[in-house]
RNA sequence: GCUCCCGUAACUCAGCCUGGAUAGAGUGCUAGCCUUCUAAGCUAGAAGCCGCAGGUUCAAAUCCUGCCGGGAGCGCCA
């Protein structure tokens, strides 16, 4: 439809047709009509006011107005265009929004996730994981094959510490009873000293050098952890294609460190080695300690270059805090100093952190610590009251269950994805207006008229004319869908996503309330509307990772 | 000290990349709507120097500069 306004405007304005579409605008307000075209830019070279412009230009267009515009106005500097609406639903409607998604042959490898092994699940590595799986559906929704691995933290230094501390204060019993609980307290304690800061760097240097103890307490505390972490993929329903770590590229790192003083950027400094970025204005990044282990960094250039080698991706996407924005740029660009112009396919989807009420971001280290069971737990009780309180109790569980996680991948997902945000258990905890479960609801209410009558034997009465403004809205709606996938996919942004789906169901329910479907003239029509409604929401609730339920 | 991000209604946030018509939503508040498809819903209302000051432009919440306030990061943590 917008390609016939483009068409008219161009046979008119001496522009060419991209200009013109990148002008051309949506009004404010549907009665101002569905397109409009601002005639500033036009008045230096015809000078003559924009007004003037606008109304000269409706007088013309008016005369050759294709059959898929209805009338054409001036209204200021702006052309405002009304298309055929009935012309418009029908293509609307008549579009296949399920389809299976053509392959472009393209693949994406997205890191996401990464809890840190001996650590609770935070509720950063919950934004991480949400995200995460909707990027990953958004990208294969624009046809992209997409590879998601967790990358766990599950090397480093605070091993040392943890071992250390586990050496001198570990307690088998409590071990057992709750493993994250006990090992998260040991590091705390730890931490809260400096005095065995040597001792915890020995003990990272046996570990990384294959001490039989040191490893086979690594291995313990890393599978205890595994455990505890897939019960909350298992209730987020979430899974990945491969569960990595930086432990697995130990063995890599001298291979990395070789490759960098090979190509000269390796640079003695102080007993330990740097790669200089200060040209790029990413400072000195430490890639070897003075005791010869590996960091952060060393791990993540050998991943990187490991990951190319075995996926051959056309891109690669981190997911991850955006308070490793310098490392990530740091590590992107030592690789491309080395010479890979793949590092321009890297990118970090830096998520924004969740601050405490104070306004500070949670951190293990100081044993300030949101964690994710209770929240779940308590999300999912709410829902399951709810649902009780309604009085149909079948298939509880999975019900309470699906309505609980609307509300938590929603209520993250909503917000753009690089901001901070306040963390409030109520932001989970309300299901009425812009929340998840408000969404389920639309599409339940849109399942329930369908069972209630068989439209296959209505369909040859649809008629696409004499509607109003509601149905109309929501048919406009629908059109938007498959640009904002694409929207979304440019720029990583789930929120696009959540937000288009809200509007949506917003409209729905508008229409629901004005417009009764079964019974009346317009039945099969509006019948119609209900049935690509419960298609796009459906879809677009996917790409969030959210599950929809048929009854609520 | 240096770098990056944020500042929009009482609260939580969209919108900013790509400038356009009266700046949006939800919550909360006020007043209504269940003998017709699910009231986890709908309708109406009150509520805004879009942090401040300059600049660019026909036009700035949006772009540029400075300032103020908050957050994050800055070689032997990840």
């Amino acid at each position: 439809m917008k390609d016939v306004v483009v068409k008219l405007i161009a046979e008119e304005v001496d522009f060419d047709i991209c200009e013109i579409e990148g002008l051309l605008e949506v009004p404010p307000r549907s009665e101002m009509g569905d397109y409009a075209f601002p005639c500033f830019g036009l008045a230096k070279t015809l000078k003559k006011s924009p007004g003037v412009i606008a109304g000269d230009l409706a007088l013309t267009f008016v005369k050759v107005l294709p059959k898929e515009i209805e009338r054409v106005e001036a209204s200021g500097a702006y052309v405002n265009f009304f298309i055929d609406k009935g012309i418009f639903a029908r293509k609307v409607l008549g579009k296949d929004y399920g389809k299976k998604v053509l392959k472009n042959g393209k693949r994406i490898v997205i890191d996401m996730s990464s809890p840190n092994i001996a650590k609770p699940f935070g509720i950063g590595h919950l934004r991480s994981t949400i995200i995460g799986n909707s990027i990953a559906r958004i990208c294969e929704a624009n046809g992209f094959e997409v590879v998601k691995i967790n990358y766990l933290g599950d090397w480093g230094t605070q091993f040392g510490k943890i071992i250390c501390a586990w050496k001198k204060w570990g307690s088998e019993e409590k071990l057992e009873s709750d493993a994250i609980g006990h090992l998260q307290e040991l590091y705390v304690r730890i931490n809260a000293t400096d005095e065995f800061d040597d001792e915890c760097r020995l003990e990272f240097k046996k570990l990384e050098s294959g001490d039989f103890e040191n490893l086979a307490l690594w291995k313990r505390f890393r599978e205890m952890s595994l455990v505890k972490f897939q019960k909350i993929y298992d209730l987020l329903g979430i899974s990945f294609d491969e569960v990595s770590g930086e432990s697995l590229y130990n063995d890599k790192m001298d291979a990395v460190i070789f490759e960098l003083k090979e190509k000269g950027l390796l640079i003695e400094d102080a007993g330990a080695r740097i790669v200089d970025l200060d040209d790029v204005g990413l400072g000195k990044v430490l890639i070897q300690k003075s005791d010869g282990t590996s960091l952060y960094a060393t791990r993540d250039l050998a991943m990187a270059l490991d990951r190319k080698k075995v996926y051959d991706f056309d891109r690669a996407i981190y997911e991850v805090g955006a308070e490793q924005t310098l490392h990530f740029r740091q590590v992107f660009g030592i690789l491309k100093k080395m010479g890979y112009a793949w590092a321009d396919d890297l990118v970090h989807a830096a998520h924004g952190l969740y601050l405490d009420s104070d306004g500070k971001k949670f951190s293990t280290r100081r044993g300030k610590t949101v964690y994710m069971e209770d929240v779940l737990g308590e999300v999912v009780e709410k829902a399951r009251g709810n649902l009780e309180a309604r009085g149909d109790c079948d298939n509880l569980d999975e019900r309470a269950r699906r309505i609980a996680l609307a509300a938590i991948f929603y209520g993250d997902l909503k917000n753009n994805r690089e901001h901070n945000m306040v963390f409030d258990v109520d932001r989970f905890l309300s299901f009425e207006g812009d929340t998840g479960p408000y969404l389920l609801y639309s599409y339940a209410r849109a399942s329930s008229i369908l069972r209630k009558i068989k439209f296959e034997s209505k369909r040859q009465d649809i008629k696409y004319k004499d509607f109003g403004d509601l149905e109309f809205a929501l048919i406009k709606k629908i059109d938007l869908f498959d640009n904002v996938v694409v929207k979304a996919y440019e720029d990583l942004s789930p929120n696009l996503i959540a937000n288009y789906c809200f509007e949506l169901a917003k409209d729905f329910n508008e229409f629901y309330h004005g417009c009764p479907v079964l019974g009346g003239e317009s039945e099969a029509f509006r019948l119609e509307i209900v049935e690509v409604f419960r298609v796009v929401i459906k879809k677009g609730l996917d790409l969030l990772g959210i599950e929809t339920l048929e009854e609520m």
